[in-house]
DNA sequence: ACGAGCGCCTGTCGGC
DNA sequence: TGCCGACAGGCGCTCG
């Protein structure tokens, strides 16, 4: 599931909690509990339990859809993969059924990574930019331009839905919202990256960071059971909403396969 | 360089 | 009601 704008607000309710979820800032890690082995990707289990053990959490970061959590020495690094989300909550809740990762602090609450799917991954590493070193440009970022946008795109001859999903070319962006921009743009999802104008580009460019941030406005989406509390599934234009009409042009919205995921546009608003 | 196929997992939904 | 396949927000790997 979780694309930028949903890791980002993960990032925002850790940071400022939310409803009964207090912030987890300043709280200290007394101790952890590994309930799916794989969810730790480095170091051992051993190793891990050991170091993390009375750090405290100092500041709380994203990169990409990757979730930071910067403690004294070390930065948890969280990747959701399809599912998930953070929860925190008193120890003496009754565990959830898909908790693959418990931190337990020192003030009887914990942060937990539920993780329904296991597909997610968790690093413990004194240096979370070697880490993210292969991540491609963070698209809110104010340096992110226009002309460096068009230069990548220029850079390579492939089907706009893979250069945008692939995290080394751009950041953050999923399928829900990579369907919502192009469709956004104009642009097919078959489009060679190199026969984009600048203009073109500069579009698209414009559709990337309006997206996004009001992805992050509306909390992120909320399709099904996965992850409830955002609202912008209720301003989606295209994704899940096959053979229902463009809100653009009135031409039922089609659903294909690009880069082996679920594609959805409108075949008169975005021609190939 | 590019893209297809597959594995990793749990769960929902629709068709029969 | 139950069974079965398709599908789901991601990504690393192999192979052509």
């Amino acid at each position: 599931m979780p694309e930028l704008p949903e890791v980002e607000s993960f990032r925002r309710f850790l940071a400022q909690g939310r409803d009964e979820s207090p912030s987890i800032l300043g709280k200290t890690i007394q101790g952890g509990d590994l309930l799916w082995e794989r969810t730790l990707a480095a170091p051992s289990p051993e190793e891990f339990l050991e170091r993390v053990r009375g750090q405290s959490v100092e500041e709380l970061g994203r990169r990409g859809k990757h979730l930071l959590i910067h403690l004294s020495r070390d930065t948890l690094v969280l990747h959701f993969r399809m599912s998930g989300e953070v929860i925190v909550e008193a120890q003496t809740e009754p565990l959830g059924k898909h908790y693959r990762l418990l931190l337990n602090f020192s003030d009887g609450d914990r942060l937990a990574f539920n993780n329904p799917r296991k597909f997610g991954r968790v690093w413990l590493t004194p240096d979370p930019d070697a880490l993210l070193a292969d991540l491609g440009p963070e698209p809110l970022d104010e340096d992110f331009s226009p002309q460096a946008f068009y230069a990548i795109l220029q850079n390579h001859h492939r089907q706009m839905k893979y250069l945008l999903l692939d995290q080394k070319t751009i950041a953050g962006l999923g399928n829900i919202y990579t369907d919502e921009i192009l469709h956004l743009s104009k642009i097919h999802p078959r489009t060679k990256s190199d026969a984009l104008s600048f203009e073109q580009a500069k579009l698209l460019w414009e559709n990337i960071r309006h997206v996004l941030r009001t992805g992050i406005k509306n909390q992120g989406t909320s399709i099904d059971w996965m992850y409830r509390g955002g609202n912008y599934q209720d301003l989606l234009k295209v994704y899940k909403h096959t053979g229902e009409p463009c809100p653009r042009c009135g031409t039922p919205i089609e659903r294909i396969t690009v880069a082996q995921r679920g594609t959805h546009y409108c075949p008169t608003c975005q021609p190939l």
